[in-house]
DNA sequence: AGAACGACCTACCAATTGGTAAGTGCATAA
DNA sequence: TTATGCACTTACCAATTGGTAGGTCGTTCT
């Protein structure tokens, strides 16, 4: 069994990816744990510094993903598409982490007057980085280059937090035909945005 | 002074936005409006059914916007520009409405064992046969049309919730650049994805 | 041995949660 | 004139909220 901390931190992952900071309360996190509620204030301290660390835990990952998807030897568009496809698997392997990233685009906006940061900015900031030094289409301006980005993060993302409804909508066997393609009009939708 | 029932409606739509269904206590709603939540509940009855009317009037002005769209004279290519710029526009002029949409994706997963429909379906519904008829592009069968205009319909939206982290990120002048070119590039992954 | 510490517990708190019960006052219909 | 009904109120409820206080227990350091 995984440490005490570390089941505080996957159980609150699905709760707050579930029902969103505000709508979990510590209890829920705890129900099926072997522990209380006060040894997770215990651990975190608040429901607010256990979703921080969270999501320095999810940006972190992806920042190791980008690094681990650029430093082999590929070059110029083949790099780009390497990256945003190395995006994509992540988000559709971890269904919980998609749908908390997409809260917290959504929950930090109230926050966002308090000078707090988007914990994804460093991510989109090396994206903008590579594209800009690989890509083969040249970008005016890095304004041009972060929109383009901008639509291909937005289709990933959009597309990983749909699975539960698009499964629902088509059938479990028709939502899997649906990512396979997915992947496919991606490869394609790269292209054309980031590499032309 | 609006009647009473839009008041409530608008004061709701604003705080589900900013904190979600189960973030929104029936007394946040009402708390700058000239009633008490005991009036909420006369209208409503339930915290649940003021949500779901909300989402029923966004989920018919979708509808109407597309209609309005489609029954002037352009045909091919050009209905289908005008269709999802529509959407883009729609989405931009209210933000809290765009938020509410995709916290509704969101929060629709617990929900949707419970054979609940979503809301957007049968927009989506539209939008593939629109596409379908009116491309230049021919698409092998349903899946793929609707693959492509989930890309499109991702891109849009997550741009549209994005619009107070983006202009925190990068200034609000730079913002109203980014959205400026948004758009035209918007234009760009219409054609590229669903018209080439 | 004894002190210190981390992990975890029970007990408790005031505030807030969604919602019910039971009215009041006003307009319209009979 | 009476009654019916709507819009809205105060008063209340049990359950849940995030968090504090203070303690027990086992391990580890000196």
């Amino acid at each position: 069994m995984a440490d005490s901390r570390t089941q505080f931190i996957t159980a609150a992952t699905a709760c707050f990816a579930d029902r969103g900071f505000y709508g979990t309360s510590i209890a829920s996190i705890v129900e099926d744990l072997p522990y209380t509620k006060q040894a997770l204030l215990h651990h975190f301290g608040s429901k607010e510094k256990l979703y921080a660390e969270i999501l320095k835990g999810i940006s972190e990952r992806l920042i190791t993903e980008f690094d681990t998807s650029t430093d082999g030897e590929s070059l110029g568009n083949e790099a780009i598409q390497k990256v945003f496809i190395g995006f994509f698997n992540y988000l559709m392997k971890s269904p919980e982490q998609s749908r908390l990233l997409m809260r917290e685009l959504l929950d930090n906006r109230p926050r966002a007057e308090k000078a707090q940061q988007w914990y994804l900015k460093p991510f989109l900031e090396k994206l903008t980085a590579l594209v800009i030094k690989n890509s083969s289409k040249t970008f005016a301006n890095k304004k041009n280059a972060l929109t383009a980005i901008y639509q291909v993060l937005g289709a990933i993302s959009y597309f990983a937090i749909s699975k539960t409804t698009l499964e629902h909508m088509f059938g479990e066997k028709s939502y899997a035909g649906m990512e396979t393609n997915f992947k496919v009009e991606l490869r394609e939708l790269i292209g054309d945005r980031l590499c032309s």
